[in-house]
DNA sequence: CCTTGTGTTCTCCG
DNA sequence: CCGGAGAACACAAG
């Protein structure tokens, strides 16, 4: 599940990778993936390069050409299991490769090729096709933006932000984590995880919470995000980063994948699952409150 | 049946 | 009856 740390960490990758690197071929196996027509895609694409990659929750954005009178946007969403992998050679589309995944690295997954001079390319692959791509121009980059809350790890996100974005919220605290609109780019992990660092109860309504709990929830989200980018995101099942390596926060994850374990912290619970907002919760009963 | 990100639709409430 | 908030559902496939 590709959250902020994972995208973050894609996002570097790309940079690397392919930035200034013109294109020379789109080849869109599966045009489904495509928001809007596959041919005004290859258009837009063709003889063109990434002038800038940057991130806004759990969406990559790729600047493209020099064209600053009608710049346009490549967007990119992940979905669930979503990956965006550049390989240096064309070998890997036939074999070749060494993938370090094999067995979930599927041809017949791979939705999008894009080929760069010098024989570089990047696959946009995904077996669930939850995620899709999109061109828009300037305007329509400025109101997909406008649909996310703030990114929590820029510097603008302060206590007093949070506390506003909080204030007469009827829901509950995990939905709240999870609505992109209030803040941008938390998931299931790292909602699950912050909530148990922070010490409350998912189930906790956002107006029930004092000060000091919405001051630990607030510092969580920085501490839980900051670290599992510097660990290059967590790979559960299917995430990988632009190189095709998995993610390394995977252990220090305290309560996400540990239903009916023991809880590291007081050692007494079983970490307990249940379900809120339709989406799989754990927790301890015993620490959080 | 389970898994989850997101886009849509439904329902409730003032 | 309108608007907004929040909840519920739909989707995909291993």
């Amino acid at each position: 599940m590709p959250e902020l740390p994972e995208i973050e960490t894609i996002k570097n990758g790309l940079l690397e990778k392919v930035l200034g690197k013109p294109i020379l071929e789109v080849e869109v196996n599966n045009a489904s993936v495509l928001r809007g027509g596959k041919n005004i895609f290859k258009k837009t694409l063709g003889g063109e390069s990434f002038t800038d990659i940057t991130r806004r929750g759990k969406m990559l954005i790729f600047e493209i050409g020099e064209n600053v009178a009608d710049k346009k946007f490549l967007l990119a969403r992940l979905g669930m299991t979503g990956r965006l992998v550049y390989f240096d050679s064309d070998d890997a589309l036939w074999g070749g490769y060494s993938f370090k995944d094999k067995k979930s690295f599927s041809h017949k997954h791979c939705h999008v090729i894009f080929t760069f001079e010098g024989g570089g390319v990047l696959l946009f692959c995904d077996v669930r096709r939850f995620g899709y791509m999109e061109i828009v121009d300037e305007m329509g980059l400025k109101n997909k933006l406008e649909e996310f809350g703030p990114e929590p790890l820029s510097p603008d996100f302060t206590l007093g932000i949070f506390r506003d974005i909080a204030r007469n919220k009827k829901t509950n605290i995990k939905a709240f984590l999870l609505n992109q609109k209030y803040i941008a780019g938390i998931g299931n992990i790292y909602a699950d995880e912050i909530l148990f660092e922070s010490k409350i109860d998912p189930q906790r309504s956002i107006d029930s919470l004092s000060v000091k709990e919405i001051r630990a929830v607030y510092d969580a989200i920085g501490k839980i995000l900051k670290k599992a980018v510097a660990n290059r995101g967590t790979t559960f099942s299917d995430y990988v980063d632009a190189a095709g390596d998995k993610g390394n926060f995977k252990k220090f994850l305290k309560v996400y994948g540990r239903a009916g374990e023991q809880c590291l912290r007081c050692d007494t619970k079983k970490i307990r699952k249940i379900k809120i907002a339709g989406r799989g919760t754990s927790y301890c009963e015993c620490c959080q409150k």
